[in-house]
DNA sequence: GCATAACCCTTG
DNA sequence: AAGGGTTATG
């Protein structure tokens, strides 16, 4: 069974065990990639090895478009149509981008053995989030899209980074959707520099935009990038010396940068430490929310927050340092692991204990259990009918949730499916397959 | 230094 | 009421 190579798509070969773009693309790391579900393929509906999705984002100079198999990476790079150069050169940068941004030369499959055999906790998940790694994001956007996240949740934050980039960067190009889909035409907007973030208007925008006491934050933030290292544009990286100042904090000793980082409107060590692990190189930060709190104190036998429920830099310290104690010198991949484990979107196979769950939020709508929540616009004993507005939301959350299932059926399958050839005696199938899940 | 309130806005 | 917190006051 050959697998298809999409039209105009390189392949480069990588197991989902080392990188996981359908976990790694929406666990929080990065907010501005864009997600196109691919028609079903038209024989075989349940082959892995044909690409459910496909992920978009757009860059300075061009928009990176990838796929996955199961063993797979398959790429493409589009121009905008007016400018010209060598177009082997062009394939290497992207080629030479992806490398560098899923930071591909780290053996993921090492790491997450040696976290298991360190940590029994790491080693309960360890199959179930395969190939969840560190992205190499650009520092200013990092920073900017961290600002945002405060008190804030994945949905909002991605809202406010789009209409960032629709606001305040021109369009690169347009670009119709992946296949025969009914979607229109988009266009593709860049990042914006600090430069176009830094004027005093924008703060007012920003809040007409919805960004609450953020736009302050974030205004500010790239004034004082302005201020103190220019907008002089470099002609070969196209950086403002601003942004490339930032990224020369990767040099720089954790701590060093730290101190730099927390000088920011809007950011304090939590938003700080993110930079510091996604952008800046410094692999050993694990950045300490409520949600990782939760994690430290269920499975890791830290102290809850104290009475009002802050979290004192005592605390953050405490919880930080026992973690990295725990998984070494790759501790903050390790802390995104876990993180995405538990994230409300996995919640039904995550972590979280059914006596005890850490996301109460999210009714568990797992395959064997009925959710108890009332089914959209029927009324149940001692509830009213709810109204089609309130229809509307329910189905797009019942549609969400049900693209999250479908991905993690998959998974299940194709585990279930490695089980039953491993004890079924065809043992060259079940290599095969061993291979093909746990990679070379 | 170390707790507390206030902050924008969306959703359960 | 709380969400992947931070800033400004006591």
């Amino acid at each position: 069974m050959a697998t298809a190579m999409p039209a105009g798509f390189r392949a480069l070969p990588i197991p989902i065990a080392q990188l996981s773009l359908s976990a790694v693309l929406k666990c929080g790391q990065s907010f501005r990639w864009s997600i196109f579900p691919l028609p079903p393929a038209e024989q075989r509906v349940l082959d892995a090895n044909v690409p459910t999705y496909e992920y978009r984002l757009c860059l300075r100079d061009r928009v990176v478009c990838l796929r996955q198999s199961m063993d797979t990476l398959f790429y493409r790079a589009v121009f905008p149509p007016t400018v010209s150069g060598d177009h082997q050169e062009r394939e290497a940068e992207t080629l030479a981008w992806i490398r560098d941004y899923f930071q591909l030369d780290i053996d993921l499959i090492d790491l997450y053995r040696q976290w298991s055999l360190a940590d029994p906790v790491f080693h309960r998940v360890r199959d179930r989030f395969e190939g969840i790694r560190m992205l190499r994001q650009d520092p200013f956007e990092n920073l900017i899209s961290f600002i945002c996240s405060s008190n804030n949740n994945i949905a909002r934050i991605t809202k406010m980074v789009k209409s960032l980039c629709l606001t305040y960067s021109p369009p690169l190009l347009t670009l119709p959707p992946p296949a025969g889909s009914d979607l229109t035409e988009e266009p593709y907007h860049p990042f914006p520099s600090p430069s176009a973030l830094a004027a005093p208007e924008v703060t007012a925008r920003l809040r007409a935009l919805g960004f609450g006491y953020r736009a302050d934050f974030i205004q500010k933030t790239a004034a004082m990038l302005v201020d103190a290292h220019g907008v002089t544009v470099n002609s070969q990286t196209t950086l403002e010396s601003s942004e490339a100042w930032l990224r020369t904090l990767r040099k720089m000793s954790t701590s060093d940068a730290r101190t730099e980082l927390l000088k920011f409107m809007g950011v304090g060590r939590k938003v700080a430490d993110c930079v510091l692990l996604m952008s800046l190189d410094k692999r050993e930060v694990i950045p300490v929310d409520t949600h990782v709190h939760q994690i430290a104190i269920k499975h890791y036998g830290l102290r809850g927050a104290t009475k009002t429920g802050a979290m004192s830099p005592k605390l953050y310290e405490e919880v930080s340092t026992k973690l990295a104690a725990v998984w070494g010198e790759y501790a903050g991949w390790a802390h995104s692991v876990l993180f995405t484990a538990d994230l409300k979107s996995f919640a039904s196979y995550g972590l979280a204990s059914p006596s005890t769950p850490s996301t109460p939020s999210t009714p568990a709508l797992t395959p064997g259990s009925v959710s108890s929540r009332e089914s959209p616009g029927v009324a149940t004993p001692g509830s009213t009918l709810v109204s089609s507005k309130r229809k509307r939301t329910q189905l797009k959350h019942v549609r969400s949730r049900l693209v999250e299932m479908e991905e993690e059926t998959l998974a299940q399958l194709a585990t279930a499916v490695e089980e039953t050839l491993s004890t079924d005696g065809d043992s060259s199938l079940a290599d095969r397959v061993k291979r093909r899940r746990r990679g070379a």
